[in-house]
RNA sequence: GCCUGUGUGGUGAAAUUGGUAUACACGAAGCACUCAAAAUGCUUUGACUUGUUCGUGUCGGUUCGAGUCCGACCACAGGCACCA
């Protein structure tokens, strides 16, 4: 047992005062950026998650430091949100203070685990001198058109009288109070995401994410090539659809449009049944989003009475319905109904009693639809009851439709996204403030760049307001002010940023996070280039990572920033379960604290545990036994050091291995596998126990191999034994390729691919002398005697296989 | 429903990418040390019908050889979900 508590402490007051992590640009050093998602500093402190994926990443970074990188490993917080404003409000303290507090604990517990972030760089998204510059970048979009204000639906509780994200307002009811959510409009700033849908897809060539990371952004943005069709309607009047099947376009037995469009407001003065459609509309407008998904079992809707729109390709007059499943936001808002091959258009026809007329054939329309996804994989499905296109395959008659259309000048070739504007508004204290004014007499007004940061106000009430309204909408001396242009009283926005803004940057203010004159000079952001490793949850790799890659593109389309894409490769570790395999949760009492652990074991037996605990990307359950080995693990490295003598003089067979190992932990590191990466290092533990003596210079290596992983108890082991320079300030061991192999190697004997043998060989011997030493196994001959042999397979160094008959 | 993963001992998991399945660790059992326990060390530990045996979710295929490749299916987990 050694003193894990004084050596830990002692080791990083070292590297406190020494600033041994802190770094500058450097030009004669390769920059190597390693980014962890900076943490939002909530009242529960660090979890063991978060112990996880710092551990990793700061073994990478000790690693490449050692390896001769100039290596950025910050570290900040992401303070702002509701999750802070309601802490506050509960307990009765600002946000400001309460994330003071939490920002201390989290520290605290960073340092007692002894990573290597460079706090020199620390920040937070709540710093003015922070937040200066988010709005800065806010006013950039408002001045290059890419931010605006429109009228949104959003979810309202009405009991708590608040407006929620999505988060917030899942399963449709208040996370809060268990009410209902409804839809409510609302006016918001708003910022032109969906611009960017094109390059946000190509962009990802650009970046080495997993292929798993860049499905999940493709899926997000969710492209939809289609052809957009203008369709008449009787007595006068059109309106355009979006379809992706326009090969089904004889198959139209009526129209639907969305309730919550703008189409239904122009032709209502032409609708019979006004009172039947507005208490339609009506409806659809209480139900939240989730209720219009969740409920999707039958098909509501009612015909708009009294109009009739033309298919354009056979002049056939059908119906036109409201349907919620039609949503107003997407395509044009209104889709044509193909009920034979759409199963939504299938079960809206059979609730309303619509007609279904098949055009492709091979389903069976009787009982259900006949979709895409199954024709498009028929090569027999050829078109029916369409005119002159019966008989055409599916791709075909996509061309030859869209072209007829096309030439007719009623349709254009479109595609759509489910990616939307990014809703940029919360009504809520505790958030960057939007930095723009209303006047009367001109408009909005975004402030004087000079003037910024536009602070949060210092006050005592930043609760929610009744009318769902920003807290901030309450204090005159912030809504009052003057208007920047023509000087006349005006009033401030009082919505505040979301969450998701301040973490949509900071990558790049760490690169140069203490400049006032620019969010990042670019001297700095082109030596450190991009952030060569970031790790985060699975939570945030379709989001978080699709803001973040937004806000740079534009910033680089504006010549702010060096290069389209500022994060080069993104991973994402797993979760860490409770021991019975659930989510950690307090109501659980299944949660671990890593301040008990690393009182009890020590830091380095908790890093090296999470290390080994399993695949890096996946799930892992707790498990104190584990930890408890881990713990051995370094009691033994610990006490080794009885073993040292000064002579040089040992057999091949460490040699061998201690270069194999050497291979293996470097590769490991930098392939995310930590797991094996410690169990090779057991592996050499072992073999040196089972000696009489250990060399000082082996271990040493051993030490400098386990060095980023425990750091502190392998720097003071160097140090004790006297065996050179600090291990963080020493170069990473390298390996000697001529000594990876031993002199002999087990080579496997099998008869008909089973095993039956095995030979011990020297490296030299032919094929010849294999084979005559492997038929010569007694268990071979068992095996083969009174057999043909058909033929001998070798595989050097590896195996040999006789096949008999 | 769609997309993405994952299925290997009692448990967490390895497997050089088609070449000895179960490395490493936990747990368990036995032994040593001890008055005793803890700690530590050593030994054993896939299964059974104990053998030219079976065994990586199931069934089939390719191959001299399959955890790994191909086809079909089952189960679980995560994400998206009326996106026309």
């Amino acid at each position: 047992m050694y003193n894990f508590k004084e050596i830990e402490k002692k080791w990083q007051k070292y590297w406190s005062d020494n600033k041994s992590f802190e770094v500058d640009i450097d030009k004669n050093k390769t920059p190597y950026y390693i980014l962890v998602e900076f943490p939002y500093p909530s009242g529960s402190g660090l979890h063991v998650g978060h112990v996880r994926s710092y551990t990793a990443q700061d073994a990478l970074a000790r690693m490449k430091r050692m390896q001769g990188y100039n290596v950025l490993y910050p570290m900040g917080w992401d303070a702002f949100g509701a999750p802070a404003e309601q802490y506050a409000i509960k307990n009765h303290i600002h946000p400001k203070d309460a994330v003071r507090e939490n920002i201390k604990t989290f520290k605290g517990q960073m340092q007692s685990l002894g990573f290597s972030f460079d706090w020199s760089r620390e920040f937070s998204t709540t710093d003015p001198e922070y937040y200066k510059w988010t709005q800065w970048q806010f006013l950039q979009f408002y001045k290059h058109n890419m931010a605006y204000k429109a009228t949104v639906p959003v979810n309202w509780c009405p009991s708590c009288k608040s407006v929620l994200s999505n988060e917030d307002a899942a399963g449709g009811v208040c996370e809060r109070c268990g009410s209902t959510v409804i839809q409510k409009e609302k006016s918001q700033w708003m910022l032109k995401m969906s611009e960017y849908a094109e390059d946000l897809l190509n962009g990802l060539d650009d970046t080495n994410f997993a292929e798993k990371v860049k499905l999940g952004q493709i899926n997000w943005i969710g492209k939809s090539k289609g052809v957009e069709v203008d369709i008449d309607i009787v007595g006068g009047g059109k309106f355009s659809i979006f379809t992706t099947c326009i090969e089904t376009i004889y198959g139209i037995t009526f129209f639907v449009i969305a309730p919550d469009g703008k189409l239904v407001k122009e032709l209502m003065p032409r609708i019979e049944n006004k009172e039947e459609v507005n208490k339609y509309i009506e409806e659809t407008s209480k139900k939240s989003n989730m209720d219009r998904t969740e409920l999707n079992k039958g098909k509501s809707g009612v015909e708009l009475k009294g109009i009739k729109a033309i298919n354009p390709v056979n002049g056939k007059e059908v119906p036109i319905f409201l349907g919620d499943f039609v949503l107003g936001d997407y395509g044009t808002g209104a889709v044509m109904a193909v009920p034979a091959h759409d199963e939504r258009d299938f079960e809206y026809a059979k609730e309303h009693n619509l007609e279904i007329i098949e055009v492709i054939t091979g389903g069976d329309i009787k009982t259900k639809a006949y979709e895409k996804y199954d024709y498009l994989e028929n090569k027999d499905a050829r078109l029916i009851n369409s005119d002159k296109f019966n008989g055409l395959t599916i791709q075909e008659a996509k061309e030859k439709i869209t072209h007829m259309l096309k030439e007719k000048g009623i349709a254009r070739e479109v595609n759509n996204y489910k990616m939307r504007d990014w809703i940029f508004s919360r009504q809520r204290f505790w958030g960057e403030p939007i930095p723009m004014v209303y006047c009367e007499k001109c408009g909005w007004q975004p402030l004087d760049e000079k003037d910024l940061p536009l602070l949060l106000p210092d006050v005592a009430e930043y609760e929610p307001t009744d009318n769902g309204e920003s807290p901030l909408a309450k204090i005159p001396e912030f809504v009052n002010t003057t208007c920047p242009k023509c000087k006349g009283l005006a009033k401030r926005e009082t919505d505040t940023m979301p969450n998701w803004a301040g973490s949509s940057w900071y990558f790049l203010r760490f690169m140069d996070p203490h400049n006032d004159n620019s969010f990042a000079s670019m001297d700095a952001m082109k030596y450190w280039k991009r952030v060569d490793w970031y790790n985060g949850g699975m939570e945030h790799t379709a989001r978080h990572l699709l803001y973040a890659r937004f806000w740079v593109q534009f910033l680089y389309n504006i010549g702010l920033v060096p290069s389209k894409e500022m994060i080069w490769t993104r991973v994402s570790h797993g979760m860490i379960l409770g021991s019975n395999g659930e989510k950690m949760s307090k109501s659980k009492g299944n949660v671990i604290n890593p301040d008990d652990i690393v009182k009890e074991f020590g830091a380095d037996a908790l890093r090296t545990y999470e290390m080994f605990i399993g695949d890096y990307e996946k799930d892992a359950a707790w498990s104190t036994n584990g930890l408890k080995g881990c713990k051995k693990f370094l009691d033994r490295i610990y006490n080794l050091g009885n073993k040292l003598n000064d002579s040089n003089d040992y057999t091949k067979d460490i040699l061998v291995l201690i270069n194999q190992t050497i291979k293996k932990v470097t590769e490991d590191l930098n392939n995310m596998k930590y797991n094996t990466a410690v169990s090779a290092l057991m592996i050499l533990l072992n073999n040196l126990e089972s000696l009489e003596q250990v060399s000082r210079k082996d271990y040493r290596t051993l030490l400098h191999l386990l060095n980023p992983i425990a750091p502190h108890i392998t720097e003071e082991l160097n140090e004790k034994y006297n065996l050179g320079n600090k291990l963080f300030e020493s170069s990473w061991p390298t390996y000697d390729k001529n000594n990876l192999e031993n002199d002999t190697f087990t080579m496997v004997v099998q008869v008909n691919g089973k095993v039956r043998g095995k030979l011990d060989t020297k490296v030299t011997a032919d094929e010849e002398e294999i084979k005559k030493l492997a038929f010569n196994l007694d268990n071979v001959k068992l095996f083969i005697d009174g057999k043909e042999i058909v033929k001998v397979i070798i595989i050097p160094k590896k195996i040999i296989n006789i096949v008999v008959k």
